[in-house]
DNA sequence: CTGAAAGCGCTTACAG
DNA sequence: CTGAAAGCGCTTACAG
């Protein structure tokens, strides 16, 4: 239907103000995405599995990165989903007492990726990254090595606490050398910050595997063993956690542990459009369970050159 | 000053509306990087470098996805910044009358990343891709590769074309080998597609040396000559470029093209914010030069076992 | 200094 | 069916 006032409109490119409609219709068709670190694949898969999910119900997602700092969350929970979007996910890695306070605070629909205390009466997914540990730890196991290390990230984060506690749990239970000079801590859970924890590791001891808190310390681990000559996984076997793509094309590639954050993005995705139609629905709380992807980085005996999955 | 009403705000949890605050005062303190595929590290480094300029000037940075599709970006033209951010940089992948249609309609502050016609009186920063090849070119040139394969993006993108034009020009000035079969184009800039177009490239021809059109595309064709016993840089020399965090954890590390994205991201955030302060000043175009880092996928003769850089 | 009113740009329920 | 009015939740200029 196309009047002379439309045509005039279009002639002098009339855009509705987008703002003063939300205002009016308390819509945004907006949600957004906070995470720690965008530099982690992680994170971008999880953002893809959202995006999927959300973008055919209409809805356009922004992603805030949040710097794993707890005020910038507090900020963005106060005020950005506060008027600017009609929801948010909210994958933080630090959970302590002023975020717990922010989001008992919080009025409007989120889903948090991570584990939340269970009162908060706040939907959330996790992933079970101490079963992720063992079945890593089992699996090393099984090629032979007692010697472990572990280079985690930060234990005051959520996932570094899990993993640590989990790690320390299976060293007993499989009998694994309890030396402490096995399990170094990277300042964040980054390339640079594992380059830096696995030169720390290395100088003390070698140990006959290593497993990494995430797939980006792995890696810049495999990198830092490289340096030292040793080989992988002859010398020293390499596991990571995430399973990212940047795992399959190390060399060897890289065993993984996929902690399902394809299937967390996507059912914390549903979630938030499921609370968004209804919001007095009961709370849901949804684990994920992990997935070994055995790679070359781990196989002992039988590698072979070249080898990837 | 805490009077009984602050009191009892704070009691209630009050907090202003955003948006109807945005819309009286015709300001959100956000603004929107716009980028074609997230999962790309060079855009997290442009991102940090915006963040790192804008934060401190109360600006909050939204990262919105685009996925490389005109429609999407067209939609964002249109409607985010249209009252959602107070101005946008947009990196676009693709560049069509469509898209400079849109951009000619824009008539809030936008920078872009990326060459744009130059009567559109938008500012914009460019990387200097041409440069870039070039620099790789000699570089291999110089380490005696004379057949250099090219495993380009797609062509119908600003980089890949411009990237495309340049590999061209350079093997004819440093008399190549002009080999048809040496150029490949991979379906996206990711390391899936890089991945499938180093297979159909090394399924007809082996190459002394590849140049990926960007670090993924680099890192996908190294798993894959590993992957065909190929050695790096014995056999076939590998340059990338971007110079990602990726290009250090690499072995052997990959040598790359610095194409300045951090400089290119804090260049188009102080332009934004010169441009917000003052709407009237005269249009800017900076572009921003590459730098050659070599590490050992390219130090053929003097390479060593775990080089890095 | 305090308080009431106008208005940002829309949408929608309502009167004509 | 068409058109004018009310109101979303703020801020700010203005009157008292």
């Amino acid at each position: 239907m196309s009047t002379r006032v439309q045509d005039a409109a279009d002639l002098l490119g009339y855009r509705p103000n987008a703002m003063a409609r939300s205002l009016r219709v308390n819509r945004t068709q907006q949600l957004a995405f906070a995470v720690a670190d965008v530099g982690n694949p992680v994170y971008v898969e999880m953002m893809r599995a959202i995006e999927g999910e959300t973008r055919v119900r209409g809805y356009r997602l922004l992603v805030s990165s949040t710097a794993g700092s707890t005020a910038d969350t507090r900020d963005l929970l106060e005020s950005l989903a506060h008027g600017y979007a009609d929801g948010l996910v909210l994958s933080p890695v630090r959970v302590n007492a002023e975020l717990v306070d922010a989001l008992r605070r919080v009025r409007y629909p989120i889903v948090v990726i991570g584990t939340l205390p269970k009162d908060l009466g706040i939907d959330n997914v996790r992933a079970n990254s101490a079963g992720g540990v063992r079945m890593a730890l089992e699996h090393l196991h099984e090629q032979g090595c007692r010697r472990i290390a572990f280079i985690n990230g930060p234990s005051d984060t959520v996932p570094g606490s899990a993993r640590g506690k989990a790690f320390a749990r299976n060293v007993r239970a499989l009998q694994l050398d309890p030396d402490e000079d096995l399990r170094v801590e990277a300042a964040d859970f980054t390339l640079a910050a594992g380059k830096a924890a696995a030169e720390r590791l290395l100088d003390r001891t070698v140990p006959d595997a290593v497993l990494g808190g995430n797939d980006l310390l792995a890696i810049a681990t495999m990198q830092v063993l490289r340096e030292r000559g040793q080989r992988i996984p002859e010398d020293v076997a390499v596991v990571g956690m995430d399973d990212t793509e940047f795992a399959r094309v190390t060399t060897p590639a890289l065993t993984s542990v996929d902690l399902g954050a394809h299937e967390r993005g996507r059912t914390a995705a549903r979630l938030l459009l499921d609370r968004l139609a209804e919001s007095g629905r009961e709370v849901q709380r949804k684990t994920v369970q992990p997935r070994l992807r055995v790679r070359g980085s781990s196989m002992r005996g039988v590698y072979v050159v070249g080898d990837s999955a």
